[in-house]
DNA sequence: AGAATTATTGACCATACGGTCAGGATCAGG
DNA sequence: CCTGATCCTGACCGTATGGTCAATAATTCT
């Protein structure tokens, strides 16, 4: 049921150190790192400043410690790819749960944006280390299906970017997205009628 | 030649305004708004920080004049839609256009994407106002080719948003794509040609 | 050349912010 | 109910940072 990590955690350090991250991860999707301050953090976890900092030595530990928390939930997909199930299905449906937790997770999804684009300081070993691997893995399986002619001929490295890269986009860009489309719209459903379609017809033999 | 916009401006002034917003785009762009700081600004325009609050009121002014700047240049792709060329070659050499801005302009990419990200304070009513128009109109132009038979029905205001994530992505999130494709790949020239793939294949009637 | 305008800067200010600490409150176990 | 460990906080510190200003230098114009 709970998590039994190596360290012993009490009962309040579980609860705090979870409102903790918890309210930074709205402050940090909301403004970047450098832009949410402890303050803010602490008033959204409801906590002091100097609680806050009781739990997590620093605001870095924090932000450190929320990436890499999330990192596994946020690929997770990734690893569902079936090689015995049928390819289109397994690529549609992976865009079709990436473009779910863009609408269920946008903080999360933001979190990682403000990351990527500072660089990456705090996940560039991961980057070229883990998620490398765990693409290569994926990439393994859609050379597989391209090669035995059950899905088009496409670079696989550049399929999983553009996966990324049309799912993250309603989260990251929401504001855009709502302002272009004007009210009236719901724009993941849109999404998920277009992108099916797209990946479809790119990737159908 | 040189613009002679409302005020007159000093050659110096000239000289000047131009090296701030040079030093302030590599600046922000790389920190986003909240993580860049004025002497960064200053040292990267060659110049102390008094004088680069002496041109520009604040740090604030600095970064709105910078998007304003730019985002005539950012968009201008998307005017060049021309409705009597062919649909297939017109969407498909806006890509191409995006994605070579993309690669030549980095800086640029990330500052919008910082912003929006932020929730476009500066931007929020160009978002829903000049943009929504000029999007409006491509998205009329994209219809009309629908309409007649001549490009594959999909919704245009997606096939916009998904132009720009697509393209955007290579710039914006290079640290990740550079670390995934490991050394020995060139991303730009890959995704060229993925692109054009998935977009002839996507619409093509 | 000299006046007037423009450009530049060192020194300074106020605030925001990350982080510390001593001491008090609370809680868990015996 | 006592004791030790855990939890919490007001007050404080040092630094970074946006911004100001008076004084000086450079430039422009006549």
């Amino acid at each position: 049921m709970t998590d039994q990590n190596e360290p012993q955690l009490t009962r309040i350090q579980q609860i705090n150190r979870e409102r903790i991250l918890e309210g930074a991860l709205t402050a940090f999707s909301a403004n970047g790192f450098r832009g949410a301050t402890i303050d803010q953090i602490a008033e959204a976890a409801g906590l002091s400043k100097p609680n806050v900092l009781y739990y997590f030595g620093s605001k870095d530990e924090i932000h450190k410690t929320l990436l890499t928390a999330l990192l596994d939930m946020w690929l997770a997909p990734m690893l569902n790819l079936n090689p015995d199930g049928d390819p289109l299905d397994e690529v549609l449906r992976y865009v079709r749960t990436k473009l779910h937790m863009s609408r269920d997770f946008p903080r999360e999804s933001r979190l990682f944006a403000y990351e990527i684009l500072q660089g990456a300081p705090h996940l560039s070993e991961i980057l070229g280390g883990r998620l490398r691997l765990l693409v290569e893995d994926a990439v393994g399986i859609l050379a597989g299906w391209i090669g035995s002619g059950r899905l088009a001929s496409v670079d696989p490295h550049h399929l999983i970017f553009s996966i990324w890269a049309l799912t993250q986009h309603y989260a990251d860009f929401e504001v855009q997205v709502r302002a272009v489309l004007g009210p009236g719209h719901d724009p993941f459903a849109e999404a998920e009628i277009y992108l099916e379609n797209m990946f479809r017809r790119m990737l159908e033999v």
